[in-house]
DNA sequence: TTCCCCGGTTGATCTGCATCAAGGCAGATC
DNA sequence: GATCTGCCTTGATGCAGATCAACCGGGGAA
């Protein structure tokens, strides 16, 4: 039980064992990991490369091992918006759907660890932990989801890269050691500016002007163009529009 | 098994019987039915009614018998988003979470079917059904999520009555009769303008200037400020900037 | 070295939607 | 019937962010 404690808090320590993820960590306890071991395989894939297409057939689900995917829908004239990010220990994939809904894009080199559909449902089946456990993610997913909504329909453009930054500092410091003290937080954006203006709803132009923005007033620091140095958090937070209380340290 | 399908497939048939609403539906196959039967109430809000406000505690689970009521998130300034639409036969809670991460409101007069939550989540353990059952549901509200996304990031305003005409038009369609022929339909709006800008992340203003446009543009009718009428479905899919493929009639 | 290409920045201008403001209409209350 | 109130419409104006365009700088290839 306490295994299964510290693989859900620090996924990254279990990478070489994807099955403890927090995808399906909770077969962690289980005697059914053999048979779930049978049933895994690995793929890898590219920077830029595209897993798979929105209308494809999608015969298998997978979680990240290490990189960085994201999901996008795309209109007819060519506009775009992310609508997932998925990091490492992040599930993707639909039990009881067979065709892809969306995009699947690596935006950096990527590891899949993958579970053939079939025998996976199977497993499900056999295994309530397991959809338990996918309950609670796709749960978790939702909430995101729905924060997100609040993000694209309310935000202004300073909002929204301010509350970008916020996350992925967050999620940077969740796979990362102890807290780094004093507030401040440093961290290498994994999205270029068009991937950070899909994911906001924004065009790149104003993706870069706000950052430029933020920089003058010293809310953040940049060192190129993907080295972000946050001196406060809670000055960040302050730029986001959320409720402060209850936000990052938790 | 025949009954399962039908309930799933004509919800509203069932709601002197909410158990059997897509919900919980897995359970009418189960001999739990009667478990369910004991703990579950009803209760019923007026029009306009708060039911849960954000951060309070929650200890129930709920189906909707009849009525509206929409989850909604709110900035410190007053900026307002709607991130749910809850129609008869939704789910609303969380198992594994004991506050509301969100404000739930009746829009109209309302009836909800409740299951207290400790005891929810024991059968849930108990009935590996209800869990895949939930998990679809989750997943197909994640999908709606994501397509909301897409509108509220990447759409105009134009199309984004258009898209909220047609969501309400397939769902409202799919609770009503036969199929109206001819590709036309009719439906009252169980919105207000200010509840449709919430949904939209625009403006009453720009919603009443949009619902004027398109019905100056021959695409809806409107009789009093509520009853529309859709000529041809296809003309108003045309305006959603969706694809127009595998769309209205799936 | 030179060139090119890609990702990023910055400037000038345009525009779609927000904002501010003034009614209109229908149903409720007295 | 008179008044009020909630919901909606329409007009005038302003502005945030989109669009169009020029340019920068670093890294890889020839």
């Amino acid at each position: 039980m306490a295994i299964h404690q510290d693989s859900h808090l620090v996924p990254h320590d279990c990478v070489d064992c994807p099955i403890r993820h927090r995808a399906v960590c909770a077969l962690c306890e289980s005697d059914e990991l053999s048979k779930l071991e049978q049933i895994k395989y690995y793929r890898s894939y590219q920077a830029g490369q595209t897993i798979i297409w929105s209308g494809d057939r999608m015969d298998f689900v997978a979680s990240v091992v290490t990189g960085i995917a994201t999901l996008t829908q795309t209109m007819e004239d060519g506009r775009r918006q992310m609508v997932g990010l998925l990091l490492p220990s992040d599930f993707v994939g639909r039990p009881g759907r067979s065709t892809a809904a969306y995009d699947v894009t690596a935006t950096t080199d990527l590891v899949m660890c993958c579970f053939r559909k079939k025998p996976f449902e199977e497993l499900m089946s056999a295994t309530p932990h397991i959809a338990q456990r996918l309950l609670e993610m796709t749960l978790d997913e939702l909430d995101a989801a729905r924060e997100w909504m609040l993000l694209l329909g309310r935000k202004t453009a300073r909002e929204k890269i301010a509350s970008l930054l916020a996350i992925i500092a967050r999620r940077d410091a969740s796979l990362k050691s102890p807290r780094s003290n004093k507030g401040s937080v440093i961290f290498d954006l994994p999205l270029t500016r068009e991937e950070m203006a899909d994911y906001l709803g924004l065009t790149l132009e104003t993706v870069s002007r706000q950052m430029s923005a933020l920089k003058k007033d010293g809310v953040i620091e940049l060192e190129g163009k993907r080295h972000v140095i946050v001196p406060s958090i809670n000055s960040l937070m302050e730029e986001t529009g959320d409720d402060t209380d209850g936000g990052f340290l938790v």
